[in-house]
DNA sequence: AATGAATGAGTGTTCATTCAT
DNA sequence: GATGAATGAACACTCATTCAT
């Protein structure tokens, strides 16, 4: 409880920013340690190497934004779900651009640490289309459209990221979410989340 | 003509493909080598070193991705330069993957190696934009607009690239396009490839 | 007290006499660690390259020969400093020939690693040399007076390295030092070794 | 006779400047063909390799140096011939500081390359002072006497090339001179060289 | 729980040398 | 006589990892 203090955290956070900064091949676990003030061993005692931590970062976050999605879209019609899921992400990255990055940006060398069939929001999106279908809102192929959605956005992000465009990426959303709503050809919602303007 | 059998050729093709598909801090001068079935030497006649090939592969290639986009789009009404940029685009992936992908996926670490003001298919798609809101055809950010223009045919790409799609990219041009031209708000053109307005 | 057995001493005394046999620039890491029977890497741990090995050998023990020739000089008159200079020179020799070649022999690479106005053994016999000439003991230009001092015992130090002389170096310190008295024109010291006026 | 110029003399000059300046071990085959404004390979045109190249340069100017100095002694009384060599090196170095000390400061790397019993400056030094002890002008060890006058101008001259001591090295002459004919006990000659004060 | 020391494998790069042209 | 291309071996150095303390 009181004990003194572990150094998992510092470890955790630093990697997830240097992998982040520099990508997974460039950052080394003498760089992690340290920037987070401990012993290169230390990293050991809680994770198996580094192949492990990237993985239990990855999965970590990858979760937390995939339920960030899922909530947002659940059992709301489309042009709401829409709204709500780019809402929530665009607060994401403003608030943790790290994690954001971490998890949506392709970094070479994960792919072949993940176990095959994990759940990513990419695949929340996909979902999202493939409810708006079910209930006749749009049409067409769902992993096209589910791409085209989330390309918009993360294309958006990667701009303000690296400062083509300014922040915060909040300030973005109802342009993206105008945009999204036109490929899908779904009515804007006459207000806000909750209100359905169709269907 | 044929005189001199160089090692340059082989060095430069291995080098692109391992660079795109382990990315460039995971491939090793050692792995270019033995790909190209030269010394690791051999390498140093030609460039400088590691940077300077991969700096020298990023340039050749923008320009040849970039000048694509370019003459692609050049002179046209929006509705046609979207459409032949993407099918352009998508074209140049399904016949050399690998120089689409090296070019335009991110990857840590060429970011600072390249020159500050470098044109990118970025630019050209903005600038396509720019030119439609010029002349009346769009309106809106062209920036925000082309990133997501751009987004929406890259993160097709990536799904086709991974396996989430089926190929040739060509099969979604369609899609892609008449999604561009609802974000845009401009009317698909006559004379342009048919595309069906819900995807 | 002798607990952790560490590869630190072993790469010390490695590298000097390698230094010292071979020259710097001859001699590779590879070598170093091999004689001294650890891994290449163990190195690094304990400084931070080949470079900052040869400066913090170099400087240690250059302070160690400036300090024992200043200490034999110190508040002495000129017959007796330089007797008692030369006697503890190369008594250094005989017991420790590779510190003394290492410091005291020119080695091309060392100069530019060196910091600007370090002193040396050659500043320890030329400021002996100025003691000297305000005490009107002697005369003339003190760093000619006091580089031909040195060269002196260097080239009989040398003679003995490479064969040209039998050893002990301290068989010849009575030749060495009469030869000093002559150059600078003062009188044997009647309490110094005894040395005879004739070679 | 006018065909066009070799390669092998800016090799040879090209060379023997960055061996002086650099140390042997620090310069590459790739430095001397750059400074010499030719390919790396035209060195093994007229050498073996790096070594021969090496071997022949020293045979060469160690010959030139030695004769310099036999001539300048040839035949003369003690005192005349210190005088006469030390003019004559020191005339040697400020013509030509490179064959200087390339000839005769110690280069690690040099010692076994070199035919044993192989005729240098050092030999002739000694032989002088043998003379001298034949004719009776002078006693002591030949070698020890020889080494110590050879110390003597050897150290003042590398404290002009360090920049210790003001050149150019002649007008060091005098002191030089004067301080080896004490170490040998042999009074200075009445006028120059030619006449003989002594014996 | 944490670390300093140690290491084998691998990094990008340079070396002296060879050879077809 | 001269060179550009090529190479195997070596270079200084960093990597992720282990282990005694």
């Amino acid at each position: 409880m009181s004990r003194p203090t572990t150094a998992k955290e510092p470890l955790r956070l630093a990697a997830l920013t240097l992998f982040t900064e520099r990508g997974i091949h460039a950052t080394s676990i003498r760089d992690i340690a340290k920037a987070a003030g401990v012993s290169e061993a230390a990293l050991y005692r809680h994770w198996d190497g580094k192949d492990a931590l990237v993985l239990s970062l990855y999965r970590e976050h990858l979760d937390e934004v995939t339920g960030l999605l899922d909530q947002a879209i659940r059992d709301q019609p489309t042009a709401q779900a829409i709204s709500a899921a780019t809402t929530a992400a665009f607060a994401l990255y403003d608030r943790d651009p790290v994690v954001f990055c971490f998890v949506l940006q392709v970094q070479h060398g994960i792919a072949e640490l993940l176990p095959p069939g994990l759940r990513t929001p990419h695949d929340a999106v996909i979902d999202l289309v493939r409810a708006g279908i079910a209930r006749g809102e749009t049409a067409g192929d769902p992993v096209v459209l589910g791409g085209m959605l989330t390309g918009l956005f993360l294309q958006v992000a990667t701009y303000v990221q690296y400062g083509r465009l300014p922040g915060p990426l909040a300030r973005h959303a109802g342009t993206v979410i105008a945009a999204g709503l036109r490929i899908l050809q779904v009515a804007p919602s006459a207000a806000g989340p909750r209100t359905r303007s169709r269907a």
